[in-house]
RNA sequence: CGGGGUGUGGCUCAGUUUGGUAGAGCGCUUGUCUGGGGGACAAGAGAUCGCAGGUUCAAAUCCUGUCACCCCGACCA
């Protein structure tokens, strides 16, 4: 068992914190509920981002980059947005630093406006667009841009909220509602099939109840995960914002009708918050769990020897086995690549840079063991004397800890292609299981209250959304509407709190 | 921002009540024996005790302020 690890079962928060701590993903800043994400952390953003990246190109969206910092202004603009996030904005107003009598340093030259530090790009954007925008010719525009924002959080935790954070916002603008509402659904479906093929994280697809809508938007879609411990995740949105930023922004065009119109905006986003998915879906007592679509590393090699000559052997056979792996060329060219502390790199996948780790660090080999295992690789082969006298190798699997023994000769690329892909399937399918199984159907609020306080999950049932409703029930239990599922196969039924005759379900859950 | 807790080598902590030369274990370095799930022995390196003031002959320890982190609330991707 790992001893730098808390169990989940004691203590699921310090279980998170251990993990990312043991995987090396992330660090605290200096500065209060900001993180360093550290190589192993950022090469699984690296992964997200270029998986998401080819998502976003294949519907279409170009990427672009807009500033940091906003005139404080533009926020204003749209009532409802600036109600939103004026509370968490870090404000820019000086522009130097002066000395002062005692030799502080003392903020100087005030700006005549304050600039915002984004909390989201809807303004900026709105902006540039309404002197982009000029004929229905022009639409739809189709811009995303990967950016940091800062929202100043009162309570933060690593991943799932940071002061600033990374994500990509997605925004569009086109000519009819019913465009915008068509982009808004397909890139919440882009975002669910991310989350379900790369990320191995199914997750619910909605709606958001009025009262837990995107400051300033008309409709609010989200993914909903659900993690270990039984609470929910929103693991992105997508928001149908109507005319409402178009209008603020002055975002209009010359119809095919010759008259002007205001343009139809949507926006989008997911942030590293993602990661924090990740490892509290899939980790375990052991350490970080990776899916193999965004381990950075996929498989790591242990050599076991005791004397020289048993050493010399057995480097002779992972060289054949690498070689079989990632052809001759790539051995090569691992061998001279900068490695620290005796790890040899290979790339097993050009296009993803994902890596081969050959550890020939001078530690014992449970120590390498425990190393791989707690940084989420998914499989781990060993290579001993014995196995070279087989021609065999060990192969542990990171997903069960299980090991099984194979000869030299089926590892293979496509083996290796074959073993990750079903590892990702497992993981789904595992994550998948767990979900449905915390996922209940009740018929009453002291039912719902009971679910909640004893098992947690997914709390399906009729309810009619309403703000005191929601509020009321967010106080008792905790919980709040996560969404109101696409998927509705109870028909219609009574709302648990008010008794009225009500279409559909929604799903309550407590969330982070 | 309110309540509670914690800041001491890289990590986990002792020492603070009662002021008097900076401690342990793990990790790190070197060497030997080792090596199939966190090894043993030996010798080393490494901290102005979160930061800033103050009290005192003397401060990790007492006082004031401040910053950060953790837990619980309110707020949120």
């Amino acid at each position: 068992m790992a001893r730098n690890i808390k169990p989940r079962s004691e203590d699921y928060a310090q279980w998170y914190l251990d993990v990312i701590k043991a995987g090396e993903l992330a660090d605290h800043s200096p500065v209060r509920g900001c993180m360093v994400i550290r190589p192993e952390g950022f090469a699984v953003w690296e992964a997200i981002q270029k998986d998401l990246d080819a998502r976003f190109k294949e519907t279409g969206h170009v990427n672009a980059y807009f500033p940091l910092l906003i005139p404080q202004s533009f926020l204003t603009k749209e009532a409802q947005h600036v109600e939103g996030f004026a509370m968490e904005c870090a404000i820019v107003t000086h522009s130097k630093l002066e000395k002062s009598g005692d030799g502080t340093l003392r903020p100087a030259g005030a700006l005549e406006e304050p600039l915002i530090v984004r909390p989201t790009s809807e303004t900026v954007i709105g902006h540039m667009y309404s002197q982009w925008v000029q004929s229905y010719r022009d639409l739809p525009v189709l811009i995303n841009q990967w950016a940091n924002v800062m929202r100043w959080e009162m309570r933060t935790r690593l991943f799932l909220r940071t002061s600033e954070f990374l994500w990509q916002e997605g925004h569009t603008a086109h000519e009819t509602a019913e465009e915008a509402q068509e982009e808004t659904l397909r890139m919440l479906d882009v975002y669910a099939s991310f989350a379900e093929e790369s990320l191995a994280l199914p997750v619910v697809k909605g709606r958001k109840t009025p009262f837990e809508r995107f400051p300033g938007a008309e409709e609010t879609y989200t993914i909903e995960g659900l993690m270990q411990d039984g609470k929910a995740l929103q693991c992105g949105t997508s928001h149908n914002l109507g005319q409402n930023f178009s209008r603020a922004f002055d975002i209009d065009y010359l119809g095919r009708d010759n008259k002007q119109h205001l343009a139809w905006t949507t926006s989008w986003g997911v942030s590293t918050r993602l990661i924090g998915a990740l490892i509290m879906a899939h980790s375990d007592d052991e350490g970080l769990v990776l899916p193999p679509k965004v381990a950075p590393i996929v498989l790591s090699v242990i050599p076991i020897f005791r004397k020289d000559e048993d050493k010399a052997q057995v480097a002779a056979a992972i060289d054949a086995l690498m070689s079989q792996l990632v052809g001759e060329g790539e051995v090569a060219a691992g061998e001279k690549r900068l490695s620290p502390g005796g790890l040899k790199t290979y790339f097993f996948d050009k296009s993803t840079h994902q890596k081969i780790v050959v550890d020939w660090r001078s530690v014992r080999p449970g120590d390498k063991q425990y190393h791989w295992e707690q940084r989420g690789v998914p499989f781990r082969i060993e290579v001993g004397p014995r196995d070279v006298e087989k021609q065999t190798f060990v192969l542990k699997r990171r997903v069960d800890r299980e090991k099984e023994f194979l000869p030299f000769a089926a590892a293979t690329p496509d083996w290796l292609r074959g073993i990750l892909d079903v590892a990702q399937a497992e993981l789904l399918t595992r994550a998948r299981t767990f979900r449905d199984g915390s996922t209940r159907r009740v018929k009453s609020y002291d039912e719902m209250k009971e679910v909640l306080k004893e098992e947690g999950g997914f709390v399906r049932c009729h309810f009619k959304p309403d703000r005191a409703r929601e509020q009321q029930v967010k106080d008792e239990t905790k919980a709040t509407v996560r969404c109101i599922p696409f998927e509705q196969e109870a028909g219609g039924g009574k709302c648990i709190l008010s008794g009225e005759d009500c279409d559909e379900e929604v799903i309550f859950a407590q969330a982070y």
